[in-house]
DNA sequence: TCTGGGGTCCTAGGACCC
DNA sequence: TCTGGGGTCCTAGGACCC
């Protein structure tokens, strides 16, 4: 038996909870650069407001101050987030940390009051301890968990699945896209096949759905039947991407602002990369002009490491390389991104039998060195040249609330 | 004018092996 | 003229998730 905890309006509710002035009014989040909604509070919901929107399609709503309006924050929703999952881990069952907003929890099997009242305590503590609402489902596998925990957002953020009839009512009345698993093209290939809800994805032929949707349409069929084809996952996997992309403030057409802009994407990449205790055999930098600009370009470039690394500076003129081969002059780039991959453990590198430079230590050192100090006072404490002053490249966010969690001069005063 | 950022898995096809 | 059967690995592209 499963339980999907998700919490309500995340991005929008760890600024509500933080800055009273927000609380029951309308108020989205905006994504990097303040582009388009990413998240949004039930008063925005009910304006109209969609998820996705692009913000100047809004811009009206927000500067009648009708709509409050916050850039992105993540540090405060991922520690906000490492909250929730501290107090979930109190009831003591297995765990699965699925999104930033939602974990998967094992519950021992039991009647639907039972159920029902586990889901409550959850609720009440997460509220407690966190000042976030969270809405609970349960079900017999994840996806009917998922499915439950839909319904629990539309009523009042609990509901268990358990009994047959129940089960099919709720796949009725759910379209086909919003089942875990099935995005919008696959909802369009069933339909093509004939296959028009949920209910019908339930109980098709195993060979039949196999054929239309391959061995992913068919778990998720077994899945809203109660057979279980998507386990717990609680160990935490080894990453196998990382990667460091923003869309700038302005397009430029500059070698020297991307480079900039590729280094510093680059030290944060490596910085993720050494807290894993990873290093990567595999750099490569993308670039690309605006979706909407006249003149499309998108390239890409690669560079195999022959020995595994971890260490910033290097990785910085391998980045800078592969931008190199890609970099054409007059075009106006809107974004760039850098991606590390093919990783190992730091701890079991195998040296290059040709590499001359086998005393790592001083650099292993060096990086260690700089990430305390960055974690101590500040993300951006010690930083590379490369990196750039102005960086006239970056992002704008306009109403970036405080790191009230993470920082200490962004500490809330109480009078 | 203005549309995010970060991941995962599956599949088909090609190259290569014996 | 006629050309098997079985496998692996890699990559690009597609699809999904939040």
């Amino acid at each position: 038996m499963f339980a999907l905890i998700d919490c309500n309006n995340f991005f929008a509710s760890c600024e509500m909870v933080f800055d009273l002035k927000l609380k029951d009014k309308p108020l989205v989040v905006l994504s990097n650069n303040d582009g388009c909604v990413i998240a949004r509070s039930n008063e925005a919901k009910k304006l109209g407001i969609k998820m996705a929107q692009p913000a100047f399609e809004i811009k009206d709503l927000i500067n009648s101050g009708i709509v409050n309006v916050r850039s992105s924050n993540f540090s405060l929703y991922t520690d906000m987030s490492r909250r929730v999952m501290q107090t979930l881990v109190q009831f003591e069952n297995d765990m699965e940390l699925y999104s930033v907003d939602e974990v998967f929890m094992e519950v021992p099997d039991s009647s639907k009051s039972d159920l029902e009242k586990l889901a409550a305590k959850i609720r009440n503590k997460v509220k407690m301890w966190t000042g976030l609402s969270v809405s609970v489902g349960i079900g017999a596998t994840k996806t009917l968990a998922k499915l439950a925990n839909k319904q629990a957002k539309e009523g009042s953020n609990i509901k268990v699945l358990l009994h047959e009839s129940e089960i099919d009512e709720a796949l009725s009345a759910t379209n086909l896209e919003d089942i875990w698993g099935i995005g919008r093209r696959c909802a369009k290939r069933l339909k093509k096949a004939n296959i028009h809800s949920p209910l019908e994805l339930k109980l098709i032929d195993d060979i039949i759905i196999k054929k239309i949707l391959g061995v992913m349409g068919l778990r998720v069929s077994l899945e809203l039947r109660g057979i279980n084809s998507f386990s717990l996952d609680n160990s935490p996997t080894p990453r196998k991407s990382i990667l460091s992309s923003r869309s700038f403030g302005r397009p430029t057409s500059e070698l020297s602002d991307l480079e900039e802009a590729v280094s510093s994407f680059t030290t944060k990449a490596t910085e993720k990369l050494r807290k894993e205790k990873q290093a990567t055999s595999f750099i490569s930098v993308f670039v690309s002009t605006g979706k909407k600009s006249k003149e499309q370009y998108f390239n890409q470039a690669g560079i195999s490491l022959s020995t595994p690394l971890s260490y910033t500076p290097d990785l910085i003129s391998y980045a800078k390389k592969c931008l190199k081969k890609i970099y054409k002059p007059h075009i106006l780039y809107k974004k760039a991104a850098v991606m590390l991959s093919d990783f190992s453990d730091q701890a079991s590198i195998q040296k290059d039998l040709f590499e001359k430079d086998l005393n790592l230590t001083k650099k292993e050192k060096l990086m260690q060195l700089l990430d305390k100090i960055n974690n101590r006072y500040d993300k951006e404490a010690l930083f590379f040249m490369s990196s750039g002053i102005d960086r006239k490249w970056k992002s704008n966010r306009v109403n970036v609330s405080p790191k009230y969690t993470t920082s200490w001069a962004d500490l809330l005063k109480v009078k």
